[in-house]
RNA sequence: GUGGAUGUAGCUCAGUCGGCUAGAGUACCAGGUUGUGGCCCUGGGGGUCGUGGGUUCGAGCCCCAUCAUCCACCCCA
């Protein structure tokens, strides 16, 4: 025996009898973007590394650290996707969209890649589905794409999520917000966790949201992001919340959410679930009315929102949500002998043919084992021909469940008839 | 990247103080009816005990390393 070869870290299989429950996720994904008048985009599984250096920003952990990186035998550096942000505005760019009529919308759903310690809700192969709208500077586009997510997640019936807002504000605001926190935290510095004395220079933002009960102490009274937005922004972040009021979204506000992406402007949100472990956000956006002219485009406002599939559909296995279950095989036919065996296949042939979920054993098995083999299956019905079926041209339709038998003729126009029953 | 826990059959797990050929349940295959599933009975296949070293007369068990999984930090979806 060879060594066996398991998948490699942080990656997961997804196997025939559990791949079900994304098909199904996945449809009413698409149908629900496709209300909103999303449709759905494909990007490239790897993009040149330039990209999400540039889009994403490259002081972040993500392309810090985290990203599958590797040069191609033409020596040009690529990254598998670590986002689908940066793609969707690369190809929007690239292709003309954005010259077209505005808004336009995207919605994908697609594997992402990041090096990280796998644990609970995180993989490094880990799948997202996100929307993302161009060309709308006003918080009707971010109350859209709060719906959006908001109506995915309420119509999967997801139970104890709650929708956290905050604005990161504008390339004009932020610093002055920066300074003024870096200004308190280097007040109490001596206090501060050992981590958050580091966090201080690189990101004092990150202090907020330390677990250290003496930095949260600390923190309780350092200044607020909302109270250094500039009018413009502080007006446009009080707009959001009353869209979603008036679109019955009940959210919190909290000022410690930052995004980890650079491109992010304004408003920023999670969808946090309360029973998911340490990876409770389900779902994490925001307007990045930046990216498109950092990637050389236009300066073209936007906003989206990523979701993630492994957990969403942890939650939904976690809240025992009702997945319509698989179709199951509707007729199983059995035979017993080499005739019966002809008549088998060629009835089998024809049932599929006709869309009916039908076989046979390839195994050329006994009776008996053909019956265990259509039971494992779930086969609602069996069908056995041998010599007497073959010599009447009749059979007995056997029902699994309750053992109850109907004699028919052994034609695949009766048997389709009769199963759909 | 940091810290903690855990690795024995496809799955869930026993395995005494270090001591014969490593076990159970379940799943799989076959038989118990020359052609009828679930229940029951019998038999069978399947393990380099995660991997590699070390200690020992002898290691699934003790030591070291490594890999993987889980949990938390970090970060994020």
């Amino acid at each position: 025996m060879a060594q066996q070869i398991a998948a490699p870290r942080g990656t997961r299989d997804l196997l025939p009898g559990e791949s079900f429950k994304w098909r199904f996720v996945e449809r009413r994904l698409a149908d629900i973007c496709g209300r909103f008048g999303y449709d759905e985009i494909r990007t490239p599984t790897f993009e040149h590394t330039e990209l999400f250096a540039r889009g994403v920003g490259d002081t972040t952990d993500i392309v810090g650290k985290e990203m599958y990186t590797f040069t191609d035998k033409g020596g040009r550096s690529v990254t598998l996707r670590p986002e689908g942000t940066a793609g969707t505005a690369r190809s929007f760019l690239q292709n003309g969209v954005l010259s077209g009529p505005l808004p336009a919308r995207a919605y994908y759903i697609l594997s992402c890649f990041r090096y990280e310690k796998p644990q609970a809700g995180r993989l490094r192969e880990f799948h997202q589905c996100g929307i993302e709208l161009f060309g709308a500077p006003g918080a009707d586009a971010d109350c859209e794409a709060i719906r959006v997510a908001y109506t995915i997640l309420r119509e999967l019936q997801v139970k104890n999520v709650r929708l956290e807002l905050n604005s990161i504000g504008c390339p004009e605001c932020r610093p002055r917000y920066h300074a003024a926190l870096r200004d308190y935290f280097k007040a109490h510095e001596s206090k501060l966790c050992e981590t958050c004395r580091e966090r201080l220079e690189k990101n004092p933002l990150r202090i907020l949201d330390c677990k250290s009960p003496v930095c949260q102490a600390i923190a309780k009274d350092a200044p607020l992001t909302l109270d250094y937005l500039c009018g413009a922004c502080a007006e446009h972040f009080e707009e959001v919340k009353r869209l979603c009021s008036l679109a019955g979204i009940q959210y919190t506000v909290n000022p410690r959410i930052v995004r980890g992406l650079d491109y992010y402007t304004r408003t920023v949100f999670e969808f946090v679930h309360e029973a998911a472990g340490a990876q409770g956000t389900v779902c994490g956006g925001g307007r990045y009315d930046g990216l498109v002219e950092m990637l050389g485009g236009q300066s073209i406002p936007a906003v989206g929102f990523g979701m993630g599939l492994e957990r969403l559909v942890d939650v939904l296995d976690a809240e025992g949500f009702p997945f319509p279950p698989q179709e199951p095989v509707a007729l199983f036919v059995c035979a017993a002998d080499a005739a019966g065996r002809d008549r088998a296949r060629t009835l089998v042939f024809e049932l599929q043919r006709m869309g009916v979920r039908a076989q046979y054993d390839l195994n050329e098995r006994s009776v008996k084992a053909q019956f265990k083999y259509a039971d494992k299956l779930g086969a609602r019905y069996t069908l056995t021909l041998g010599e007497s079926e073959l010599a009447e041209n009749r059979a007995a339709l056997r029902n699994m469940s309750d053992g109850s038998t109907v004699t028919l003729d052994i034609d695949p126009a009766q048997l389709a008839a009769a199963l759909s029953k």
